[in-house]
DNA sequence: GCCGCGTTGAATAA
DNA sequence: TTATTCAACGCGGC
């Protein structure tokens, strides 16, 4: 009798550049692909039908793919450790392979997986595939801490080289041991599920308006795409990109980095190979530079203690933001896109409807919820980014709060965002604005950002009276602006009398490469 | 302790 | 278009 190996796909919902799968796959006759949807992970009311909608689709971009090889694709729902301990057992599993994850509720998870194979009796490959870079080794690199500034971050790469190529999608899968698999007590779906069948999310597939089509496949065609632009590639920088532009000004690749359908080292070699021999930008700014603020923010992520929160958290500036009540009733405005400042209602509607904005949009928006003008903790905004973005990301959306508040990586408060004249640098006619906000359209152009201060008359001729038809400003930019950067001054005070008060233990800094070193 | 720097500010001056 | 100023920064190298 052969063996039967179970692949675990978490986030690299993908064939290629998969270590575990080619490792599971090495010792084994018949293959079992099982993807565990885990409603502790994706919380009912907590994910939009966009970030859900992507998934699924992703996960049918992905059984597809298996079928074209001889396989297919198995959706469990429940407690991964149930789920994988329940599988074992009935179906005499010889082998568990899968991505081991940077995230604290997946490490943990991780760890439950390993224990559980090991009581079986189980082979196990938990192996990193996420990231470039195994994370224990960037850490034992830098002397086990995560560099929090992309100077020393970039040093820290210099020393790494060249992440490891990535290798080929398996030509054949060996079959799974039935085409209808039951496993007792698991709740096994008919094939892969379609958002109406996921009934405690209570979606309306009407909803489901994103424009990005999901998959492995397209991923590689869209990088493909860009990749072919070489000029593009070659003088890319991010930051003087274009927020505004109808069409995304940038890769629009994150969706399928994130869910793992296109491995961040196929784009990193890609790169390398299309830029061969030519002059081009450089990291942070050029596109290898996104990558490696990517990798940052997932070491910094699997490092830092709390990095999701502000309490507890030792590299998060603490400042007395609203909470609770108070900030909820603001943040519902802006996360509807009822502000009142159509740069932010437009990036908010964008969110909502496509599941994706530019970087320098979000920025707009992050700024305006928390130090720039509504003084909203950091983490609620952070929450509305991950329910609705289809390439929401558990590191990076951190990672970006924290910069964008000045809790941590930036610190400059007194460079604030304006909801008024920031887009006008790229958008001086408003025509992102009147694509994302309609009721806006036929406004001049002279008061598309500043709808407000339009004549009666004009606001009647254009069909949209400013607070009934659409709000007033929520605040007066101008005003709460300075006060929030005296707040922001009294807390940065406050904390520089902390950190002198109690001057933190030395740590004991050590080097533990011996285990990385192959040959 | 000083100084230069930091992916992506705004307003103003030249 | 580019440089300077704006009250307001921390980090890290020296």
């Amino acid at each position: 009798m052969g063996k039967i190996a179970l692949h675990w796909f978490r986030h690299g919902l993908r064939l290629h550049d998969n270590t575990p799968l080619q490792k599971a796959i090495a010792g084994c006759t018949s293959l079992i692909p099982l993807y565990i949807l885990d409603t502790e992970y994706f919380k009912p009311g907590k994910v939009g039908i966009n970030r859900m909608g992507f998934l699924l689709d992703s996960l049918k971009a992905l059984d597809t793919d298996l079928r074209a090889i001889g396989s297919r694709l198995y959706v469990a729902k429940g407690d991964p450790e149930e789920v994988i301990g329940k599988f074992i057992k009935e179906h005499k599993i010889g082998a568990v392979s899968f991505e081991r994850d940077t995230e604290p509720y997946n490490k943990v998870m991780d760890g439950k997986i390993i224990n559980l194979t090991k009581e079986l009796n189980v082979e196990a490959f938990p192996l990193w595939g996420h990231t470039m870079f195994d994370p224990e080794y960037l850490l034992a690199l830098n002397n086990g801490d995560a560099p929090l500034t992309m100077t020393s971050f970039l040093r820290l790469m210099s020393e790494a080289g060249d992440p490891p190529k990535p290798i080929d999608p398996p030509k054949s899968l060996p079959p799974p041991p039935a085409d209808s698999l039951v496993c007792k007590d698991v709740f096994i779906f008919q094939g892969v599920p379609t958002l109406s069948d996921l009934t405690e999310y209570e979606f309306n597939p009407k909803d489901y308006t994103t424009w990005f089509v999901a998959g492995e496949k397209e991923g590689i065609r869209v990088m493909n795409e860009f990749l072919a632009q070489k000029r593009r590639v070659s003088t890319f920088e991010k930051p003087k990109t274009d927020p505004t532009a109808l069409q995304p000004d940038t890769t629009a690749l994150s969706p399928y980095i994130t869910r793992g359908s296109l491995s961040s080292r196929t784009f990193y070699h890609g790169l390398k190979d299309t830029l061969k021999g030519m002059k081009s930008s450089k990291p942070p700014v050029s596109l290898k530079g996104q990558l490696y603020w990517r990798e940052m923010a997932y070491l910094i992520g699997f490092s830092v203690p709390n990095f999701n929160q502000m309490e507890g958290n030792p590299i998060c500036k603490q400042i007395p933001w609203l909470t609770g009540d108070d900030a909820k009733a603001l943040l519902d405005k802006w996360e509807m896109g009822q502000t009142g400042f159509p740069a932010v209602d437009a990036v908010m509607n964008q969110l909502r409807t496509e599941g994706w904005m530019h970087h320098l949009a979000r920025h707009l928006v992050a700024c305006f919820l928390t130090r720039g003008d509504l003084w909203v903790t950091w983490e609620l905004g952070r929450d509305v980014f991950e329910k609705h973005l289809v390439d929401a990301d558990w590191s990076i959306n951190n990672f970006s709060w924290h910069w964008l508040s000045c809790s941590a990586f930036f610190h400059q408060y007194f460079r604030c965002y304006s909801p008024i004249a920031f887009f006008k640098k790229t958008d001086p006619n408003g025509n992102y604005i009147k694509k994302h906000v309609p009721i806006l359209a036929k406004f001049p152009d002279k008061y598309i950002y500043e709808p407000w201060t339009a004549p009666k008359g004009i606001q009647i001729a254009c069909a949209c009276i400013i607070g009934k038809d659409y709000p007033k400003p929520m605040v007066e930019h101008q005003f709460v602006c300075q006060e929030n950067k005296s707040r922001m001054k009294k807390a940065y005070d406050t904390s520089k009398k902390r950190d002198s008060g109690e001057p933190p233990a030395k740590k004991l800094k050590q080097n533990n490469l011996s285990k990385y070193r192959t040959k």
